[in-house]
DNA sequence: GTTAATGCAAACGGTTTGCAGGGGT
DNA sequence: ACCCCTGCAAACCGTTTGCATTAAC
């Protein structure tokens, strides 16, 4: 029964962690805000606004795309998630708030993290000092996967 | 006269080049096409189609903007300029096709070049060959330019 | 009970497209 | 003369917004 007990307050550990950011935020824990959390949090990829209403479909029939717009902006300003308005196409959202960089295959659109730290910790070149002051840096590389390097012939 | 001709020639120079990439391409060289080609040629910034076409108001008043977008699209594919779909927002065209990064004003939105050749030969990091093969790579700086650092406090 | 969040639908802004007429070759 | 390119208008797609209803607090 403990052990039932524990793994009660396992599976709600997401429910308590955004209850907690939602007090700290003055917003209310709603079900859709719940379920896109999770949503968020299992992604492996860099879902769009659009593939987390789809994932959606089953668990929340009813949701309307423009709540998870909503929605999803508003983690971003809480800092929940990372809005990504990467090269073209459409806005990407990413839970993963580690300092990291993005790969992208130029064939399959597929998007990679990727981590640099020694990069992220180095200096910038000489002459940045007379253009501003940086806060950050992000770098996109773009090339083919394993995969479409493996398939294809371009 | 020998004088005024050689200036004729130097001034249509542009016409000259755009003519041959166009022969060569087998498309038409165009009024549209020549004034849109010298108005990227003459920016000193990374204007969006519609810049551009605010631009032309005086020169041709008649232009219409979808033309813009056909010819900047036109001469991306060329290899004449570089579309540039960076952080959001709308697409922005870069005639300028040396390998360079780009700074961003989180505040003025100003968007300015940074070369970094020491970057651009170095090499990337180790697991990088487990992801795919690297084409190309661009930089995303973000920070407060000289003059919002002047003026603002934030 | 009060207030904020949702769902719906319609607006929005940047970009693209179908079409007929006009200009370059 | 031929056909591509242009201008016009309307479609397009991702995203945002106004509004009445619903649900969280």
């Amino acid at each position: 029964m403990a052990k039932e007990m524990d793994m009660s307050i396992t599976s709600d550990g997401q429910f308590d962690h955004l209850k907690r950011i939602c007090n700290e935020a003055g917003i209310k824990l709603t079900h859709q805000r719940l379920e896109i959390f999770k949503e968020m949090v299992a992604a492996k990829d860099h879902p769009s606004a659009e593939a987390i209403h789809r994932r959606l479909q089953k668990k929340l029939p009813t949701i309307a795309l423009d709540t998870v717009y909503r929605t999803l902006t508003t983690f971003d300003e809480l800092g929940i998630l990372r809005k990504l308005r990467l090269t073209g196409e459409r806005t990407l959202f990413d839970a993963n708030l580690d300092r990291h960089h993005h790969f992208f295959c130029t064939r399959c659109k597929k998007i990679e993290d990727v981590y640099w730290p020694e990069f992220d910790n180095s200096s910038l070149p000489e002459g940045i000092g007379s253009i501003g002051k940086i806060r950050a840096r992000h770098l996109e590389l773009h090339g083919l996967c394993k995969k479409c390097l493996a398939e294809g012939n371009e």
